[in-house]
DNA sequence: ATCCGCACGGATAAGTAGGACAGCCTACT
């Protein structure tokens, strides 16, 4: 068995710009505005949230890596970083009583640094090295291709400090003169930063529901007798969210406000109006409250839900206190927030179909999770434990092949002693633990196992984790290659996308579809927060197009298989139907489908 | 820079392929 590595926490290393999204909030009082993030990377000294703080740091650790300095140095920043940023406690207070080095990753040099930053809002080796090296070079460091090494490259030959001058570089062909630059990583860097540009500074919705939740509980606790809902873009699950909208349903408003004034992970007030509050939390997520008349509270919450298109349709709300009500008086059923997206919900709801959207209760297993022969951190028994108590029938572990040798991937014969594990824990089993790989598709579309490997598991998963910015006919020809292969049961995570991170694949989705439907292979719908793949939208067009889907956390924990719910909202996004789901089938059926594809 | 096992010095997450270039850098979970 292979060693166990530590996790993670995030996929991405480097910060990222964030952007707005106005909110389309309830009817009276105007909404304020959310603003946009300071740009600079240090603000406002006395009142530093854990989230600037922890950018800093990992702005420090950038910089260290792009000045070349000892890479542990770097890399023990950036630890410290993540510690800090999800940390749940005031930093800044953390500092007030000297105990910052009770941080994990945070020893002696580094609580130096934490008191100056705390205490002036920089510190003086990162005021030293922005000197030499600007902030604005992080910006660079974000496009994919450019390294620590090319930044520093391109902004010691060619003055290159920030993303204008990238571009300027790019366009002039001065970029492709640099040493391991050249015409290709010229032309995808302007797409890059194209991208960039685009990106939006919206939250991954797995970030912030769950403290969405935990706030929500908060106010509950202090206000029981009162009424108390997430909204906004958190209530309908889109993949990425503004923030949290809360809406308080009291008539004691300044009750209200100190509820919110109290939570505990609070970092600034932003402002207060007469019927809403706008908080930032320590994290760096926005906290919209609107407190509202009980009497009214069902059309308010309508309105702070949203969508701004769904509210167009519905057209003038009636007054009511809850949203059953609203709903019934304009003649419809109550539609589910993770539909209100302004599209055809309100025919769907007339002919009946929210009665066949899919639940978290219909899956009855899994086809996608990783245990500590590859990249997970629990072994098959335990994975198998954790799928059983939420009451699944199966679960089909599916390590990583080694094409994927960063993740530990299998060979063939350490698969056949993951084999006989799996025979040897389904003996003792509440569920069935079924057979399965996440076989790679390397560059030219072959798979890592031959057809006599393939053949023996009870599921293939097969996923692209390479060359995913080929252009769009070879990257469509070489997923649709895999579709075509009568061993292959599911593609994993479809688009390749991380969300906030990386834009997923340029594929043809027509042809892919078209093929997927044809061939009867599914497309995973990956719950991974950081994924979220395939996206609603295109999930929907798959559907339409007669293909079957599977929604899989992707576990590589047990406490994974929570993420569930995403995966869940993601496809009634996508008007999915239990019958759509290949993991909602009976497992007999489910073999059935997967005899009946391999013989092809 | 931090942590750990020991009291100062060693380890810190892994391994490979591809692109552009001629030995280096980056991306991938």
């Amino acid at each position: 068995m292979r060693r166990r590595r530590p996790q993670r926490g995030e996929l991405n290393r480097r910060h990222r710009r964030r952007t707005d999204e106005h909110l389309a909030l309830a009817v009276p009082p105007a909404p304020p505005e959310r603003s946009r993030s300071p740009r600079s990377i240090t603000t406002n000294v006395s009142h530093l949230a854990n989230f600037e703080i922890a950018k800093t740091l990992a702005a420090f650790a950038d910089l260290l890596e792009i000045a070349g300095e000892n890479v542990h140095r770097s890399r023990a920043f950036r630890r410290a970083a993540e510690t800090i940023r999800s940390h749940p406690e005031s930093i800044a207070a953390l500092r007030a009583e000297n105990l910052l080095t009770t941080l994990p990753g945070v020893g002696a040099g580094i609580a130096v640094a934490l008191e100056e930053l705390v205490d002036t809002g920089s510190f003086t080796s990162l005021d030293q090295l922005a000197a030499r090296y600007p902030l604005s070079l992080l910006d660079v460091l974000q496009i994919p291709g450019l390294g620590a090494k090319s930044v520093r490259r391109v902004f010691e030959e060619l003055q290159v400090s920030d993303l204008d001058r990238l571009e300027t570089a790019a366009r002039t062909g001065k970029l492709a003169t640099i040493r391991g630059l050249g015409p290709n990583v010229t032309a995808s860097v302007l797409d890059s930063i194209a991208a960039i540009r685009r990106r939006s500074m919206l939250h991954r919705l797995g970030t912030v529901l769950p403290l969405a939740e935990s706030v929500r509980e908060s106010i509950q606790r202090q206000m029981p007798e009162a009424m108390v809902d997430l909204a906004g873009s958190v209530r309908r699950m889109e993949p990425l969210v503004t923030g949290i909208d809360l809406v308080i349903g009291h008539h004691d408003i300044t009750r209200a406000v100190s509820a919110i004034r109290d939570l505990p992970d609070t970092a600034r007030t932003i402002n207060v109006e007469a019927s809403s509050i706008r908080m930032l939390l320590q994290s760096g997520v926005e906290l919209i409250a609107l407190m509202v008349a009980p009497e009214h509270y069902g059309t308010e919450l309508i309105h702070a839900t949203g969508s701004a298109a769904h509210l167009a349709q519905l057209g003038d709300l009636p007054l009511a206190n809850t949203e059953h009500d609203v709903y019934q008086r304009l003649g419809l059923p109550f539609i589910p927030p993770e539909v209100r997206s302004g599209g055809e919900e309100l025919t769907r709801a007339r002919a009946g179909d929210l009665d066949r959207l899919l639940t978290i209760d219909d899956l009855r297993g899994e086809f996608h999770c990783h245990s500590t022969w590859s990249d997970g951190s629990a072994s098959i028994a335990t994975m198998a434990d954790a799928a059983a108590v939420r009451g699944y029938d199966f679960l089909a572990i599916s390590d990583h092949s080694h094409g994927l040798g960063i993740a530990g991937g299998l060979d063939t014969t350490r698969l056949a002693d993951q084999r006989r594990e799996i025979d040897a824990v389904n003996q003792s089993s509440r569920l069935t633990v079924l057979a399965a790989a996440e076989v790679e598709v390397d560059r030219t579309g072959n798979l890592d196992f031959d057809d006599n490997t393939l053949s023996q598991l009870d599921i293939v998963v097969a996923s692209l984790h390479v060359g995913l910015r080929q252009p769009r006919d070879q990257l469509t020809n070489r997923l649709i290659s895999i579709l075509e292969n009568s061993h292959v049961d599911i593609v994993a995570h479809p688009s390749g996308r991380l969300l906030n991170q990386r834009e997923g694949g340029d594929f043809d989705w027509d042809r892919v579809f078209a093929v997927a439907a044809k061939t009867g292979t599914a497309l995973e719908i990956n719950a991974n927060p950081a994924r979220l793949d395939l996206d609603p939208s295109l999930a929907r067009q798959a559907l339409d197009a007669g293909c079957v889907l599977s929604i899989n956390c992707d576990a590589h924990r047990p406490e994974d298989f929570a993420l569930m719910r995403y995966g869940v909202a993601m496809a009634r996004k996508a008007w999915a139907r239990p019958d759509q789901i290949v993991n909602c089938w009976p497992y007999a059926r489910t073999s059935e489908w997967v005899a009946d594809h391999r013989r092809r």
